[in-house]
DNA sequence: CAGCATTTTGAAATTGGTTTCACTGAGGGC
DNA sequence: GCCCTCAGTGAAACCAATTTCAAAATGCTG
C-alpha cells in the first residue's frame, strides 16, 4: 500500500507528511540530539508508517564512509581446479557474520584480472571502504602493489617478512609442528609432505614438521611431493605416481589439505598400506568430511570464526587510519585416528 | 602518483584537465555517440593517464538501476546446525559467476530476522535492484508476502502450486524417481526414504521415489525416517535408533543429501549390514567427498552452473518488468558403487 | 519587559555523477 | 548570401541524502 512500486518514498516525502523539513528527517532518523524529542518521534511513526527506509546510494555519495566492504574470492579457480575443500567457504561464512556484526555491507567479488589496478578500480568504482583478500595464493606482488596504492586491505594467507599490507593467516608453523610431534610421539621416522611449497603457507607447514627433528636424537628421514593442483583427483594420482617409484614407503604423511589427505590414504590402502597400522596421515583445514572418512582423520583445525571477526576488526581499523600488524589465528590439532 | 589518497579524482577533475565539460567526459566514458571521436579520445586517454573510475554510488543514486543484487545466505543455521554439505557453496559460486558475467555487483546478506518487512528493508536501503534468495526453506508465507510488496525476488527451492514468486530448484519428483528406478533395477524391495519432508524438496523427492512403485508389478515397501537436523552427527544417531527399533532392515536407503547417505552407510556397516550388498544409498547433491567415500556414493547431481545461470537470467526478466515461470534445472543419477 | 543564551528549525550548499535543453558553428541546398 | 539542418558542446537541473549556517522560537535573567 505505501510503496505501490510507482517511487519509493523519499525523505522529502515524510518532510512533507510530518509538516517538517529534510534536515529535521534526517537527523531524527539519525538520532541527533539537534532535534526536538516530539518532533523527532512524529517523524519517526510518519516514516515507520510508510514503510520509509533511507536510500544508502545518496547517503554513501555525501558521506565519505561507505560501510561497505568488498570480499574477494577466486570462486573460478576453485571451480576450475575442482577444488572440493569446503575451508574456504568457512572463511567467507566467518567474514559474513563478522562484516554482518559491524554493519557492514559485504560486496563479493570474483576479480577477472590478478593486477593491482583490476583490484583498485574495484575499490573506487564500487565505493567500498577496503578490501578483504582471501586467499593470497601466489599474487605476493600484486598485492603489494595494491596495498602501496593506499588501499586499505587485509589478505588471508601467511606473511612475508617485508610485506608491507596486513596478513591473517594460520599458524601454518605450528600447524606443521602439531603434526610432526603426533608423527614423532608414535615412533614413526619417515615422514612425507605433500604439498605445493611455492605457496607461503605450505612452505611454512613444511618447515614446522622439519623443525621437531631438533626435539628428538633419532634420525628422522623427510621426503616431499611436490603436488600441483587441488582436487582429490590430482592428489590421488600423485600418491600413486609416487608409490610406483619409491623404495621404502614413508611411515608419516602431512598433507597441506584434508583432502590431499583422503586422497593418499585411499591410494596407500589400495598399495596394501594400514592406516593408521603401516602409515598415519595427519590433514588440515578438518572439513565436515574429515570426521566421518574411514579411518576419521586426524587433523589440523582452524577458527574460522575467529578468522572472519580478525579480518573485519584490522581491516576497520586500517580504514580509521591506524597500521595494525599481522597476525596468526588459533591452530588446533584433532586427533582422530588416522 | 595520481591518486594521493587525497581525495578521489573525479569527473570534474577530468573535465578540467582535457578542457571539456562534465556532461562531456559522463559521454565519453559511456561511449556516447553524441561526442566527437577525437574529444573522446582525449577525455579517455585523460582519464586512464589519472586512473579515473567512476563513482558508481553517484552513478546509482542518478540512475534508477543500481547493478546490484543482493543474494541472500544464511549462513548462521548452516554453521549451527553444523551442515557440512558444501552443495550451498557451489550454489553461491554459481550465482557468483552469472551476476559477474552480467556485470551486476553481488551484496552478500545473512538477514538477521526472517520477516518479509526486514528483506524489505535490504532491498530498499542498500538500493539492489532484486533479491535472490539461497533456500526457501519453511519461509513460504514470509516470502509469498516479501514477493507481494513487488520486490524482484527468485528463490532457489521447490515451487508450491500457489507461490506469486519465481522458484528455481533441482527437479526433485525426477531425482526421487532415479533413485527408486535404481533400486528396483537391483531388484530392491523395500524403499526407505530419510529426510525432513516438512520441507517442499524433501517431499517431492520422497513422492519421486514411491511413484516408480507403479513401473513395476512387485510388492514395494516404503518406510520414512523424518530426519531432524542436518548434520552427519544427527543422521549417524538417527540410523542407529532406527536400527534398533525396527524388526526387518530395508535393503535401500535414499537420503536427502550426500552427507546423510554417508552417514546411513556408517551405521548400517557398523551394524553389520554390506553396502552394496545387503543394501544400496542414494544420495543428493553429487558433493565432492561423494565420490571418495567407501564405497563411492551413488547420488543425483545437479547442475549448479545452470542453477547460478537461471537464477540470474530469471531475476533479470523480473527486473524488466517480465514474469518468468518457476524452472527446475537439470538432474542427473551419477551410478557408482552404493 | 528588554536583553541574552539556548534550543530547534529550515534554506541552501554539497556529494559525483547523468540528463535535459538550449546554443554554437560547420556544411549543404537554393 | 541566406536559410536550414545537425553534429557537438556545455549550463543548469536532478537524483536523495547530509551539513552548514543563519534565523526563529523559546527560556531565562535582571
Amino acid at each position: 500500500m505505501a510503496n505501490t512500486e510507482k517511487r519509493a518514498t523519499t525523505m522529502a516525502d515524510i518532510a512533507r507528511l510530518a509538516k517538517v523539513s529534510k534536515p529535521t528527517v534526517s537527523r531524527a532518523l539519525s538520532n541527533s540530539p539537534l532535534v526536538n524529542a516530539k518532533t523527532r518521534d512524529r517523524v519517526l511513526s510518519v516514516a515507520a508508517e510508510h514503510g520509509y527506509a533511507v536510500n544508502r546510494n545518496a547517503q554513501k555519495l555525501r558521506h565519505k564512509r561507505t560501510n561497505t566492504i568488498a570480499v574477494s574470492m577466486d570462486f573460478r579457480s576453485h571451480r576450475e581446479n575442482h577444488i572440493s575443500d569446503p575451508f574456504m567457504f568457512d572463511l567467507l561464512a566467518g567474514v559474513s557474520e563478522a562484516l554482518g556484526d559491524r554493519n557492514q555491507d559485504l560486496l563479493l567479488c570474483a576479480p577477472n584480472h590478478n593486477d593491482a589496478a583490476a583490484f583498485r578500480q574495484i575499490l573506487n568504482e564500487r565505493g567500498a571502504d577496503g578490501f578483504i583478500i582471501l586467499g593470497q595464493g601466489h599474487r605476493e606482488a600484486m598485492l603489494k602493489d595494491f596495498a602501496a596504492t593506499g588501499a586499505p586491505v587485509v589478505v588471508w594467507g601467511a606473511a612475508a617478512d617485508d610485506a608491507n599490507y596486513c596478513v591473517i593467516g594460520s599458524d601454518n608453523f605450528l600447524g606443521g609442528q602439531f603434526a610432526g610431534r603426533y608423527f614423532l610421539e608414535q615412533g614413526r621416522r619417515h615422514l612425507l609432505f605433500v604439498g605445493d611449497t611455492s605457496f607461503r603457507e605450505m612452505h611454512q607447514r613444511r618447515e614446522g614438521m622439519m623443525s621437531v627433528a631438533d626435539e628428538t636424537d633419532e634420525d628422522i628421514r623427510f621426503d616431499d611431493i611436490e603436488l600441483h593442483g587441488f582436487g582429490y583427483d590430482s592428489a590421488y594420482d600423485a600418491a600413486t605416481r609416487y608409490l610406483d617409484v619409491i623404495e621404502t614407503r614413508p611411515d608419516a604423511i602431512f598433507t597441506w589439505n584434508d583432502t590431499a589427505a583422503m586422497a593418499f590414504i585411499s591410494a596407500f590402502r589400495d598399495a596394501g598400506a594400514e592406516v593408521p597400522g603401516d602409515v598415519s596421515v595427519v590433514g588440515y583445514n578438518d572439513i565436515p568430511a574429515a570426521q566421518y572418512f574411514h579411518p576419521p582423520l586426524t587433523t589440523i583445525r582452524q577458527d574460522t570464526h575467529q578468522a572472519g571477526r580478525m579480518l573485519a576488526a584490522k581491516l576497520m581499523r586500517i580504514i580509521d587510519g591506524e597500521t595494525p600488524r599481522s597476525a596468526q589465528i588459533r591452530t588446533e590439532l584433532i586427533r582422530r585416528e588416522s
